[in-house]
Formats: structure tokens, sequence, C-alpha cells
DNA sequence: ATGCCTAATGGAATTAGA
């Protein structure tokens, strides 16, 4: 089973790319995020006729986030819990059954988190933008012990907005104070780690130099100025099927590509 | 230090991304 997780930066205007790309790259499941678009305008049809089911759980202008699979797709459950009144599209989960076992996959758009406000100290400041992504890292944490103590085959792919280490940086100096790359970032996303989560992408290789992320602007993917934010949570019993995990990198040379690239999965499951 | 570029909204300039 090929599971990828793809930002896809707007499935409007993204639409072409992506079909391209599941016609030639196939995955079983895609994991997308930032489709930017309500539930009743995500262009179904085009992505159903290339033999997918689609699953959606969007809003208006921004984030909105989709399961994609050629497996039927059952349980659908929409939105993190935790709190009631956060309006923001940024979490879908659905339980694929593949030959050996079924799969919870959850797919997930953490919050950016800039601008961070700092004290006198030079502390980043709980509020705003940053204190929303704490907090919902927070709340991912509860759903991952939740998934952890079910002991079962599960995970959580998607857009992180979190940089775990330096080498997952082309210029780790440049993100010492961002939201993504901030030790009190990091310091949350491996408490959700050390409840026994592997880190697909790290349990393949250390290597520095593999980035899922190229911004726009100046030139970052010609000047391989990149960033590894993209990624793959798995319970113990997830890790055990797993049999491959890497970035298609190419894909960011694509005609109108997407700032992001899928990382991808393959499980024996 | 800031903007660079792209998408959505709404029908211009602003918000948001990372």
């Amino acid at each position: 089973m090929k599971i990828a997780t793809f930002n896809i930066n707007g499935i409007k205007a993204r639409l072409e790319t992506f079909t391209s790309w599941l016609e030639s790259a196939q995955p079983d499941v895609v994991l997308c995020q930032e489709i930017k678009s309500v539930d009743e305008a995500f262009p179904r049809q085009p992505i159903e006729d290339l033999g997918y089911n689609v699953e959606t759980h969007g809003q208006k202008g921004f984030n909105g986030v989709a399961i994609v699979s050629k497996l039927p797709l059952e349980d659908i459950s929409r939105g993190l819990p935790g709190d009631d009144s956060d309006e923001q599209a940024r979490w879908i989960e659905a339980t694929v059954v593949g030959d050996h076992t079924a799969v919870r996959l959850c797919g997930l758009y953490l919050p950016n988190g800039n601008p961070v406000d700092f004290d006198a100290d030079g502390q980043p400041i709980r509020d705003g933008k940053y204190g929303y992504k704490l907090d919902w890292m927070d709340r991912l944490h509860a759903r991952a012990k939740v998934l952890m103590a079910e002991e079962m085959p599960a995970l959580m792919g998607g857009d992180y907005n979190i940089i775990p280490q330096s080498e997952d940086a082309a210029n780790p100096k440049a993100w010492e104070k961002d939201a993504l790359f901030l030790p009190t970032s990091r310091q949350a996303f491996r408490a959700i780690l050390n409840e026994g989560f592997t880190e697909a992408f790290r349990a393949r290789t250390q290597a520095p130099g593999h980035y899922s992320f190229w911004d726009y602007q100046a030139n970052s993917w010609e000047r391989n100025n990149g960033i590894r934010i993209d990624h793959f949570l798995l319970t113990p019993q997830c890790a055990d099927l797993m049999t491959d995990c890497w970035i298609e990198r190419d894909v960011r040379a694509m005609t109108k590509p997407s700032d992001h690239v899928p990382v991808w999965i393959e499980l024996d499951a």
C-alpha cells in the first residue's frame, strides 16, 4: 500500500498538476493539505474519474484537508478533537483495509504559527498565531496518545510545519526565530514522537539535505534552499508494516508546481 | 532588515503562507 502526503496549495489552481501526478504516480492513498476550497467546490469528478474516492474537510479561502484513495474510506472523522470553537479545517481521519490489515489514517495541516512575538528575555510568547500553533499541537498530542493506546496500525501524515533538526534545513540559521524551528516548536513535536511514534523518513536515513518544501520566492528551488516539514508519524504497529519511505523531489519541477512535494510511505498492509 | 512569489477573495488591495 503506497501512501503519500501532499500539500497541494490550492486544489482549484493545482488540478491539472495534481491529476497528472495521480495518473503517473498511482498512489493508493493521498493525504492532501491546503485544498483552499469549501467541500462543495472541490473538483471531485476529475479525481473520481481516475478511480479515486474523495473525502474532504474544507473551508473558505484557506486551509482544508482531504483524503484521496483507491481503497474505500471508512469511519471518516473531520476536525481535531479538543476545541469546539476551532473553525480551521486541518484534520481528517479515515480507515482503509489492506490485504492483511486495516490502517487508521490521519491527515493533518499543522498551523504555521508565524509571526512570533518575543518577551524581553527573547523567549517566544504563547499568544496569537504562535499560541494557536502550540495549543493545536497539545490537542494533536492528546489525539496521538489515544491512537497509541489503541495499539493498532495508525499513522499521522501531513504538513507539520515543523523543521525537526538543523539537518532538515538548507540554511538553519535563517529559521532560528521562526515558528517552524523554534526550540519550543521542536520540543512539542518531539514530545509527540516520544509517545512511541516512528518518524518514517528518519527511520530510513539520517542524512541531511532532504527537503519537502521550497519557497516560491527568491529562487529557493533553483538554489535548493529547502526545508523538510512534511512528515509521517507511525504507531509501532504501523512502523512494523513499513517497507519504504521517500520524498518525491522532482514534483517541485513540474509545470505550475505546489511549493511542497509528496512524501511517500509504503506499507505491507 | 525587507521583499522576493503564489493563491483566494472579489473585482483592488489585502490576507496568508513559510
